[in-house]
DNA sequence: TTAATTGTGGACTTTTAAGTCTACAATTAA
DNA sequence: TTAATTGTAGACTTAAAAGTCCACAATTAA
Protein backbone atom coordinates (compact mmCIF):
# COMPACT_ATOMS: atom_id res chain seq x y z
CA UNK A 1 0.00 0.00 0.00
CA UNK A 2 0.75 3.55 -0.80
CA UNK A 3 0.27 4.74 2.88
CA UNK A 4 -1.32 7.95 4.30
CA UNK A 5 1.62 10.42 3.52
CA UNK A 6 2.58 8.98 0.57
CA UNK A 7 1.74 12.37 -1.53
CA UNK A 8 3.34 14.45 1.42
CA UNK A 9 6.44 11.95 1.16
CA UNK A 10 6.05 12.56 -2.92
CA UNK A 11 6.25 15.86 -2.79
CA UNK A 12 9.06 16.07 -0.89
CA UNK A 13 11.16 13.86 -2.74
CA UNK A 14 10.67 15.81 -6.00
CA UNK A 15 11.45 18.93 -4.29
CA UNK A 16 15.11 17.25 -2.91
CA UNK A 17 15.99 15.82 -6.43
CA UNK A 18 15.41 19.65 -7.72
CA UNK A 19 17.69 20.62 -5.06
CA UNK A 20 20.22 17.90 -5.54
CA UNK A 21 20.08 18.62 -9.59
CA UNK A 22 20.25 22.41 -9.02
CA UNK A 23 23.93 21.36 -7.88
CA UNK A 24 24.61 18.84 -10.50
CA UNK A 25 25.32 16.29 -7.60
CA UNK A 26 24.56 13.00 -8.41
CA UNK A 27 23.42 10.55 -5.25
CA UNK A 28 26.23 8.95 -4.73
CA UNK A 29 27.88 12.78 -4.40
CA UNK A 30 25.17 13.98 -2.25
CA UNK A 31 25.86 10.36 0.04
CA UNK A 32 29.24 11.45 0.23
CA UNK A 33 28.49 14.62 1.37
CA UNK A 34 25.59 13.27 4.78
CA UNK A 35 25.35 10.34 6.29
CA UNK A 36 22.66 8.73 3.90
CA UNK A 37 23.28 5.81 1.96
CA UNK A 38 22.86 6.62 -1.63
CA UNK A 39 20.31 3.81 -1.68
CA UNK A 40 18.07 5.46 0.74
CA UNK A 41 18.22 8.65 -1.06
CA UNK A 42 16.97 7.61 -3.96
CA UNK A 43 14.33 6.26 -2.14
CA UNK A 44 13.49 9.54 -0.35
CA UNK A 45 13.46 11.07 -3.50
CA UNK A 46 10.66 8.53 -5.20
CA UNK A 47 8.59 9.08 -2.19
CA UNK A 48 8.70 5.48 -0.97
CA UNK A 49 10.13 7.39 2.86
CA UNK A 50 8.50 9.20 5.88
CA UNK A 51 11.87 9.98 6.88
CA UNK A 52 13.18 11.55 10.25
CA UNK A 53 14.27 15.00 11.88
CA UNK A 54 17.92 13.32 11.08
CA UNK A 55 17.96 12.62 7.62
CA UNK A 56 16.12 15.76 6.58
CA UNK A 57 18.85 17.74 8.75
CA UNK A 58 21.60 15.10 7.24
CA UNK A 59 20.40 16.51 3.66
CA UNK A 60 20.60 20.02 4.58
CA UNK A 61 24.19 19.31 5.21
CA UNK A 62 24.99 17.95 2.12
CA UNK A 63 23.33 20.44 0.18
CA UNK A 64 24.30 23.28 1.78
CA UNK A 65 21.46 24.28 2.69
CA UNK A 66 18.67 25.94 5.49
CA UNK A 67 16.90 22.70 6.60
CA UNK A 68 13.52 24.89 6.14
CA UNK A 69 14.41 24.99 2.87
CA UNK A 70 13.58 21.20 2.17
CA UNK A 71 9.92 21.66 3.68
CA UNK A 72 9.98 25.07 1.30
CA UNK A 73 7.42 22.68 -1.46
CA UNK A 74 3.73 22.94 -2.02
CA UNK A 75 1.11 20.18 -1.08
CA UNK B 1 21.87 6.44 25.98
CA UNK B 2 20.87 9.90 23.92
CA UNK B 3 21.67 8.92 20.84
CA UNK B 4 23.33 10.74 17.63
CA UNK B 5 20.57 13.44 17.02
CA UNK B 6 19.94 14.00 20.70
CA UNK B 7 20.93 17.62 21.13
CA UNK B 8 18.48 18.52 17.48
CA UNK B 9 15.88 16.66 18.82
CA UNK B 10 16.23 18.65 22.33
CA UNK B 11 16.39 21.90 20.18
CA UNK B 12 13.17 21.28 17.57
CA UNK B 13 11.09 19.99 20.85
CA UNK B 14 12.15 23.28 22.75
CA UNK B 15 11.16 25.10 19.60
CA UNK B 16 7.76 23.38 19.20
CA UNK B 17 7.03 23.79 22.99
CA UNK B 18 7.17 27.56 22.66
CA UNK B 19 4.99 27.70 19.42
CA UNK B 20 2.31 25.89 21.60
CA UNK B 21 2.94 28.48 24.49
CA UNK B 22 2.80 31.23 22.40
CA UNK B 23 -0.84 29.93 21.34
CA UNK B 24 -1.95 28.75 25.06
CA UNK B 25 -2.49 25.21 23.94
CA UNK B 26 -2.42 22.51 26.17
CA UNK B 27 -0.86 19.35 24.93
CA UNK B 28 -4.51 17.76 25.05
CA UNK B 29 -5.57 20.85 23.22
CA UNK B 30 -2.63 20.66 20.49
CA UNK B 31 -3.37 16.37 20.05
CA UNK B 32 -7.16 17.45 19.53
CA UNK B 33 -6.00 19.76 16.21
CA UNK B 34 -4.06 17.34 15.10
CA UNK B 35 -3.21 13.12 15.01
CA UNK B 36 -0.57 12.75 17.47
CA UNK B 37 -1.33 11.43 20.94
CA UNK B 38 -0.37 13.93 23.40
CA UNK B 39 1.99 11.76 25.36
CA UNK B 40 3.57 11.80 21.71
CA UNK B 41 3.85 15.62 21.78
CA UNK B 42 5.13 15.43 25.21
CA UNK B 43 7.76 13.82 24.28
CA UNK B 44 8.92 15.18 21.12
CA UNK B 45 8.71 18.68 23.02
CA UNK B 46 11.09 16.96 25.56
CA UNK B 47 13.75 15.87 22.91
CA UNK B 48 12.92 11.77 23.44
CA UNK B 49 11.97 11.69 19.43
CA UNK B 50 13.05 11.54 16.54
CA UNK B 51 10.01 12.45 14.18
CA UNK B 52 9.06 12.18 10.79
CA UNK B 53 8.38 14.11 8.11
CA UNK B 54 4.76 13.48 9.06
CA UNK B 55 4.41 14.60 12.34
CA UNK B 56 6.22 17.56 11.56
CA UNK B 57 3.36 18.49 9.19
CA UNK B 58 0.88 17.17 11.70
CA UNK B 59 2.16 19.82 14.31
CA UNK B 60 1.97 22.66 12.07
CA UNK B 61 -1.28 21.71 10.95
CA UNK B 62 -2.18 21.81 14.57
CA UNK B 63 -0.86 24.89 15.14
CA UNK B 64 -1.59 26.89 11.86
CA UNK B 65 1.84 27.39 11.24
CA UNK B 66 4.01 26.67 7.87
CA UNK B 67 5.94 23.49 8.50
CA UNK B 68 9.02 25.44 7.35
CA UNK B 69 8.51 27.58 10.66
CA UNK B 70 8.70 24.31 12.98
CA UNK B 71 12.53 23.90 11.95
CA UNK B 72 13.48 27.85 12.41
CA UNK B 73 15.27 27.45 15.23
CA UNK B 74 18.72 27.53 16.28
CA UNK B 75 21.23 24.25 16.26
C1' DT C 1 34.21 -1.19 -27.50
C1' DT C 2 35.35 -0.96 -22.88
C1' DA C 3 35.02 1.19 -18.58
C1' DA C 4 32.92 4.20 -15.40
C1' DT C 5 28.94 6.47 -13.60
C1' DT C 6 24.23 6.76 -12.35
C1' DG C 7 19.72 5.63 -10.54
C1' DT C 8 17.28 2.08 -8.59
C1' DG C 9 15.62 -1.95 -6.16
C1' DG C 10 16.03 -5.95 -3.30
C1' DA C 11 17.61 -8.48 0.90
C1' DC C 12 18.30 -8.37 5.48
C1' DT C 13 18.98 -6.81 10.63
C1' DT C 14 18.47 -3.62 14.15
C1' DT C 15 16.44 0.19 16.00
C1' DT C 16 12.78 3.12 16.98
C1' DA C 17 8.64 5.94 15.67
C1' DA C 18 3.88 5.52 15.66
C1' DG C 19 -0.16 4.42 17.82
C1' DT C 20 -2.97 3.46 21.76
C1' DC C 21 -3.97 3.38 26.55
C1' DT C 22 -3.37 3.82 31.53
C1' DA C 23 -1.88 6.06 35.57
C1' DC C 24 -0.21 9.58 38.52
C1' DA C 25 1.81 13.80 40.71
C1' DA C 26 1.45 18.57 40.49
C1' DT C 27 -0.87 22.58 39.34
C1' DT C 28 -4.98 25.32 38.77
C1' DA C 29 -9.95 26.25 39.04
C1' DA C 30 -14.56 25.79 41.11
C1' DT D 1 -11.62 20.91 49.89
C1' DT D 2 -12.88 18.80 45.78
C1' DA D 3 -12.63 18.44 40.95
C1' DA D 4 -10.51 19.29 36.68
C1' DT D 5 -6.52 20.12 33.97
C1' DT D 6 -1.85 19.48 32.73
C1' DG D 7 2.53 17.37 31.71
C1' DT D 8 4.77 13.17 31.81
C1' DA D 9 6.08 8.39 31.85
C1' DG D 10 5.47 3.56 31.21
C1' DA D 11 3.69 -0.69 28.84
C1' DC D 12 2.90 -2.82 24.79
C1' DT D 13 2.23 -3.95 19.53
C1' DT D 14 2.92 -3.05 14.88
C1' DA D 15 4.96 -0.85 11.16
C1' DA D 16 8.65 1.04 9.02
C1' DA D 17 13.05 3.93 9.00
C1' DA D 18 17.79 3.42 9.33
C1' DG D 19 21.73 1.27 7.99
C1' DT D 20 24.46 -1.69 5.09
C1' DC D 21 25.50 -4.16 1.04
C1' DC D 22 24.99 -6.11 -3.48
C1' DA D 23 23.50 -6.31 -8.24
C1' DC D 24 22.02 -4.64 -12.53
C1' DA D 25 20.26 -1.98 -16.54
C1' DA D 26 20.92 2.25 -18.74
C1' DT D 27 23.51 6.13 -19.67
C1' DT D 28 27.80 8.58 -20.42
C1' DA D 29 32.83 8.98 -20.93
C1' DA D 30 37.39 7.31 -22.33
Amino acid sequence: MKGKYYELQENFGRHLKLLREERSLSLRDLSSLCELDSSKISKIENGKTNLQLSSIFELAKGLGIDPKELLDFKI
